[in-house]
DNA sequence: GCCAGGATCGTCT
DNA sequence: GACGATCCTGGCG
């Protein structure tokens, strides 16, 4: 796509096509977009990609009530709880029937400083997936939700450049899976 | 600054 | 009944 057409693209919500594609490539490209939850807008600028036959996916040993919304429709939203306290974020992508998701990293606030500086007690860094679940206010009951209702990813200016790292905190069966350059950092 | 340990609970075996 | 795609605090140097 030309700039121009990039430019002309910033700030309007992300078609659902752009969900359905290979996650690695939704991931670096979520990055620099802005999830809008009410006033709080948060610029992604960390991402992981799990997808079909990746060991670190929670959905690699088959479909249960938890992971069920990675099989469905790309577009929608995987929340789950993590260590009993955590909500973590994803956006689902790839066709129906394959599961795969794009867990939301790390983030930068935009808008809404005050609502998130009360929710995370007077912080605003939003480096971890649990910091950003808490900033933007999710919990279990948004895990199956399509994007557009009552959370939004508008595109925003992508990054100068994108670092690919290995994924943090899994402990899969393949050790292909993790070391696998599956993470995407946003380099401004 | 670094590291160890505790928090806390839904989900799956 | 064990454990997890984590975060925060406190102790120590």
């Amino acid at each position: 796509m030309s700039s121009r057409g990039l430019i002309a693209l910033m700030g309007r919500p992300l078609p659902i096509s752009f969900f359905d594609r290979d996650t690695r490539i939704v991931a670096r490209e979520l990055l620099g977009c802005i999830i809008v939850r009410d006033e709080v807008q948060v610029r992604v600028v960390e991402t992981e990609a799990y997808f079909p036959g990746d060991s670190a996916n929670h959905a690699f040993k088959g479909k249960t009530p938890r992971n069920a919304p990675m099989w469905g429709p790309p577009g929608c939203l995987y929340v789950y709880l993590c260590y009993g306290i955590h909500t973590l974020l994803n956006l689902v992508t790839e066709a129906s029937g394959r599961p795969a998701a794009v867990l939301i990293r790390a983030g930068e606030v935009v808008a809404g400083h005050d609502a998130v500086s009360r929710r995370r007690g007077g912080r605003l860094d939003l480096i971890g997936p649990g910091k950003v679940g808490q900033a933007l206010a999710m919990d279990t009951g948004w895990s199956g939700r399509p994007i557009g209702d009552g959370l939004s990813v508008v595109r925003g200016p992508a990054p100068a450049a994108i670092r690919a790292a290995p994924r943090v905190g899994i402990d899969a069966a393949d050790p292909a899976d993790v070391a696998a350059l599956w993470r995407y950092i946003s380099q401004d």
